[in-house]
RNA sequence: GCCCCCUUCGUCUAGUGGCCUAGGAUACCUGGUUCUCAGCCAGGAGACAGGGGUUCGACUCCCCUAGGGGGUACCA
């Protein structure tokens, strides 16, 4: 049987890291089988507008290299893919549990129900639904439909053991009593949740669940749906909960926890995907840096773990600068035009060379703000930092040393630059801080920035010694 | 209240009764990379939640406690 998987989420606001990371382990699965991953917006629950929060959804899903088989936007056989849009058939599938007998309409209203509740709180005692509508008398249910009153779907839930498999946590049981006659279908018409997701699994032929591991327990609900229906259960997999940095519950606006604080802060997507897929799961292999390929080579529910992981940014941006590290030239300067086009504008070789030193340094792309920041503009040689390093006893001498040096240079790379430096620094018999500040100072205004060699290969022949050409002077005067 | 699930270095994890004087990664500290920051390389410190069992032997199995997560909704 084809694989398929599904990511249901509501679209309310942002994806955080926790549904990003459902999404991931979804489709990971899918690809490493060859089956197929739908997206599904679980929106019967809202009234307002969620179109933005929608194309947020897909935006991010696309971020992160997540192409969906079927869903909104892309269409498919299974269709469609909003449950405000598929609300006929959670009505028919009500309707044949109701004459099958397996359901029953309750003529209970929210407000009883609640007072119900509040009144069991306060006495300690059981919340659940009591079941009083359970085996109501023709003429009660007729009285109440004369009364006016609406009724919801209960299913009918009956007590003894209920055994259910995850395959995180193996086979376990809960009990009929412990869950009550639930809800299925609203006295509006609109399904609830635990019947909703099973109408739309079921007709979507979904094969594997793949959720948090907060629907656990509305497994057996789910589970006694298909049972109900006639159908076959998906295999469930269950995720633990991603938790927060410090361990607090995932919330859903939190910017720290959302998974559009990390694209603009420049993680590298691949990276995101990785970091994601390494939240209760582990390569065989022991590595920790891993493609999409072999992410998708590799997944295994078998090894996914069961304790709930907490968030380490750090970790996530160790590994984006590592993604960083190993991707190629072409792909990076388009990353890096893309951010900084409004700010910079960068030259074809500029662009290349800025390319080729930022991927050996930079954790997250915006890393490469401060270094153009620092070495692009032109630094001006007034400022008190640079007087005091030009002031200094051998500064001219270095500098027009360096420059000679590299104006000789027949090759402008940055081994010809390093090499020719450290010649130079033999030659002149300066070293330390006394020769690379001046040089420094001069080129960029700062005494802190990446390898100096770096700064006038990004800087280019010209630029660079132009730059020192003023410096020379600056010194001199 | 009741029910279910979970608990290895700060963090992510390996580990399925002897291979564990518990391995890796990150973060941290130290040194190197003839300047700085970052990166990279090398080294260091750092954990089986607590208590009872079972067993020749327990991080691994069972029970209790504590802590965390979830459910008990006409929320998802």
């Amino acid at each position: 049987m084809k694989v398929r998987t599904r990511f249901a989420p509501s679209p309310t606001g942002e994806l955080h890291l926790g549904n990003a990371r459902t999404a991931v382990l979804n489709w990971l699965f899918a690809r490493r089988h060859g089956g197929a991953f739908v997206l599904r917006f679980e929106d019967t629950d809202l009234e307002r507008q969620v179109a933005t929060a929608e194309r947020g959804i897909v935006r991010a899903l696309d971020w992160l290299g997540l192409d969906r088989d079927e869903g909104p936007f892309v269409g498919g056989p299974h269709g469609p893919y909003r449950q405000s849009e598929r609300l006929e058939m959670y009505g028919e599938h009500a309707n044949r549990l109701l004459s099958a007998g397996l359901a029953f309409r309750c003529y209970c209203t929210a407000e009883e129900l609640e007072a119900r509740r509040a009144e069991a709180r306060a006495r300690k005692g059981d919340l659940r639904y009591d079941g009083r509508c359970r085996d109501l008398p023709r003429e009660v249910r007729e009285r109440f439909r004369g009364e006016g009153r609406r009724s919801s779907i209960r299913f009918r839930v009956d007590p003894g053991p209920i055994r259910y498999a995850d395959r995180i946590r193996g086979e376990l049981t809960v009990h009929g009593e412990e869950i009550g006659d639930f809800v299925i279908l609203r006295s509006d018409g609109r399904p609830t949740y635990n019947f909703a997701v099973v109408v739309d699994d079921l007709l979507m032929e979904i094969t594997h669940v793949i959720r948090g591991a907060g629907h656990l327990s509305n497994t057996p609900k789910q589970l006694l749906l298909y049972c109900a229906l006639g159908a076959a259960p998906p295999e469930f997999v269950h995720l633990p909960s991603v938790l927060s940095p410090g361990g607090g519950k995932l919330s859903k606006r939190a910017g720290a926890t959302g998974l559009r604080a990390y694209e603009e802060a420049g993680n590298h997507p691949d990276a995101v995907l990785n970091y994601l897929s390494l939240l209760s799961w582990s390569s065989p292999t022991g590595d920790e840096v891993l493609s999409r390929e072999r992410l998708i080579a590799e997944v295994d529910l078998d090894r996914l773990g069961v304790a709930n992981p907490e968030i380490d940014p750090e970790k996530m941006r160790w590994l984006s600068g590592q993604h960083f590290r190993r991707e190629s030239i072409e792909r990076l300067e388009v990353d890096l035009a893309g951010r900084l086009a409004d700010r910079f504008s960068l030259g074809r070789t500029e662009l290349r060379a800025l390319a080729e030193v930022l991927r050996e340094r930079i954790l997250v792309l915006s890393d490469a703000d401060d270094v153009c920041e620092l070495i692009l503009p032109d630094p001006g040689l007034s400022s008190s930092v640079v007087r005091e390093v030009l002031g200094e006893p051998h500064a001219g001498r270095v500098i027009a040393a360096v420059r000679e040096g590299w104006s000789a240079l027949e090759q402008w790379t940055r081994e010809t630059l390093r090499e020719t430096l450290i010649e130079v620094g033999r030659d002149v018999g300066i070293k330390g801080r006394a020769f690379y500040h001046p040089v420094r100072a001069t080129l960029t205004g700062a005494v802190q920035g990446p390898d100096l060699p770096d700064i006038a290969y990004i800087l280019g022949a010209e630029r660079t010694l132009e730059r020192l050409r003023r410096g020379i002077a600056a010194a001199g005067a």
